[in-house]
DNA sequence: GACGGCTGTAATGTCGACAATTCTATTGAT
DNA sequence: ATCAATAGAATTGTCGACATTACAGCCGTC
């Protein structure tokens, strides 16, 4: 659940399993300050509780999570680097907001991204890897039949989704390019505008055709598959802001 | 000249002139000394001062820049945002190292980015924007005709070419994902394995037929060349690096 | 000669203090 | 009342010092 928010640290090596792992409370204490500070402040930026544009005010981080100024300066430089907040000189790191443009930015990256991963996933996947795939897709079939209305969790089960296919893609900074920047902003800019998962009978529909395109090794239409159904996504959301 | 050395700084906002801009030493001393020393530090590994997988030892760096280690840590730890060195608690920081395999990965996703900024560039690309591409391309034949042994510069060239695509297509954050750390990193393997750039008239002519495909507005053909024209590129190192 | 434990050294992690800069709000003048 | 200037407070930037951890070399035993 909520698997945009239960990401492991950058060097991880993903495994299926942890797609239902629970966050475990103090794993190993053996890390350092800055880091454990730096996955805690992610975290807030991307659930929302930071909200984008505001300040991060060192001072009042640093009681709040009871460390010093110290390490608190290294997570927020490496959230710099993440993209994540932006500093100005002796002025301070603000969270990132994106605009409209900012985001079909994104979708744009994403469409080439992903049909990339589509079209690799299709040459790399075993029987196994396809057969993994449908079952997540009935899972997720169930889920939509008996809570018709939480349209949550089956936003959350296109991510999982979307997740198991750049996995079996192979390639490893696709993933961290993907999964722990660009799913991060859009998660952010969701939860910025408020805006709601929508079409997801037609987006089930078109899982199941790529699924389909994989299955029988045809990674062109694979990679144009997912490109569509991205594009769709993109198309919706430009639509939805478009109306407000 | 150089131009993958005096990048500005990552908020700063392209401008085409850019592309000839000298380094303005001191432009201005009002930046924090954790952003200088992280713009050196950065500099310095993708030209390969730093060796790829040495340490980074902070009492040294420290006395070799003249400033304490709260500035110098902080840009680390930034640099550890941007992927460029590997931080192991309690231990240090590594200067990231790419294996064929890690290179061959960056290449694939450049192939699909690279053919998105393509399409993007052939829509929204002015006669004047063609006019400049243009105008890069005769600038390179012509150094290629004189200096004929000399193929650094054509390499250049040649990013000089992908540069002002990936400007055209005004996508800011793809430039940012392309430039300022694909780049980088393939910079860095290249210094690292002291390969040389081959092929350059073959090159040379897939860059007229993308011009081609931009100039006559059509998108689909320009982003298939161009992610042909990476495509080869690719190839070209695999087959270097299985020869060696 | 090889292996394991011990000790000193060097590096990393953390903290508090001070300097420099920016923000705020009060005061005063037009 | 609006605006500018100024003094104070708050925040950011930088530094040095100390605690903690990892590393290197030595010694002794098998």
């Amino acid at each position: 659940m909520d698997l945009l928010l239960t990401i492991p640290d950058a060097s991880t090596a993903m495994k299926t399993e942890s797609l239902s792992n629970r966050v475990s409370k103090t794993s190993r204490a053996s890390t350092t300050l800055a880091d454990t500070v730096f996955n805690q402040i992610r975290t807030a930026i991307v659930k929302g509780e930071l909200i984008p544009g505001s300040k991060v005010n060192e001072p009042q981080l640093s009681r709040q999570y009871g460390i010093s100024r110290g390490p608190l300066r290294e997570a927020i430089r490496r959230l710099e680097g993440c993209k994540l907040v932006e500093i100005t000189p002796h002025i301070g790191a603000n969270v990132i907001s994106l605009n409209k443009s900012q985001t079909i930015e994104i979708y744009e990256i994403r469409e080439a991204l992903e049909s990339l991963a589509c079209r690799l996933a299709a040459e790399k996947s075993t029987p196994k890897d396809c057969h993994k795939l449908r079952e997540l897709l009935t899972a997720h079939e169930k889920q939509i039949q008996s809570e018709n209305g939480q349209l949550y969790y089956q936003k959350e089960g296109d991510l999982d989704f979307h997740y198991l296919i750049i996995q079996l893609s192979g390639n490893a900074r696709l993933f961290t390019i993907l999964c722990e920047e660009l799913y991060h902003l859009l998660r952010l800019y969701r939860v910025q505008t408020s805006s709601k998962p929508s079409r997801p009978e037609r987006a089930f529909h078109e899982h199941h055709q790529i699924v389909d395109a994989i299955e029988n090794k045809d990674a062109e239409l694979a990679a144009l598959l997912m490109r569509r159904h991205i594009s769709n996504a993109r198309k919706t959301l430009i639509n939805q802001l478009d109306i407000e």
